[in-house]
DNA sequence: CAGCATCCAAGTTGATACTG
DNA sequence: CAGTATCAACTTGGATGCTG
């Protein structure tokens, strides 16, 4: 996501959850703290490049927390932050009408049928 | 937005209104319908080209209606559809959301300053 | 385990000019 | 007015291999 100028604040909003896979890591870390390799299993198609990429940008938005453990081997956790809490109630909203209207859009061929 | 499979329904509500310009594009029509020009004039960086293509996406997701008036001049005219309707408490959340926290993001440099 | 580096392909957006 | 068409630039994503 290129940074732009905004005049409307739903523009800033979906610049910072807009990228391709960060509500997906958002709502897994909604309740609770993941691994890196937690995370790069509940999200199997991502690859390991794309899950970097996107939880620096998440961190760097101050919405997710790194938390690196100085032990062998490494152990890496990401959680929300405060501010990335404050994501939830839209993170429920989108969950919630994205499986109310699942299967019209499927019907309508607008979200392909697995 | 390239079409993908979903696992998640968050995935899904981000499929339909993810594009670049579509939130924006649904914000201003949220509570009137508007014309092309208006649009244009709205939301001036945006080209035609991108107006149009976010348009039709959204109108063969069925979250907006086209409405064609068969006059000289050409008058065409864009409103929310019922399904449409049904976003508002996630732009609500999501513009509430942008301007509780965009002082706090401009500071952190996660916005352009203007 | 949790990444990084490199290269390349694909997808997305933009600029500009033109039209019914 | 409400778009199209064409071309170019930019951004994103993916594959693969390697490392502290």
């Amino acid at each position: 996501m290129p940074r732009v100028q905004h005049r409307c604040p739903v523009e800033v909003t979906l610049q910072v959850i807009g990228g391709k896979w960060k509500v997906l890591i958002l709502w897994y870390l909604m309740d609770q703290k993941r691994r890196y390799s937690e995370l790069k299993k509940l999200i199997p198609s991502i690859t390991p490049k794309m899950l970097t990429q996107q939880l620096r940008e998440l961190e760097s938005d101050g919405l997710i927390e790194r938390i690196v453990y100085p032990v062998i081997p490494p152990k890496v956790e990401y959680a929300l932050t405060p501010c990335g809490e404050t994501l939830k109630p839209i993170l429920l909203l989108m969950n919630q009408w994205g499986s109310d209207h699942l299967e019209h859009l499927m019907n309508m061929g607008c979200i392909p049928k697995e």
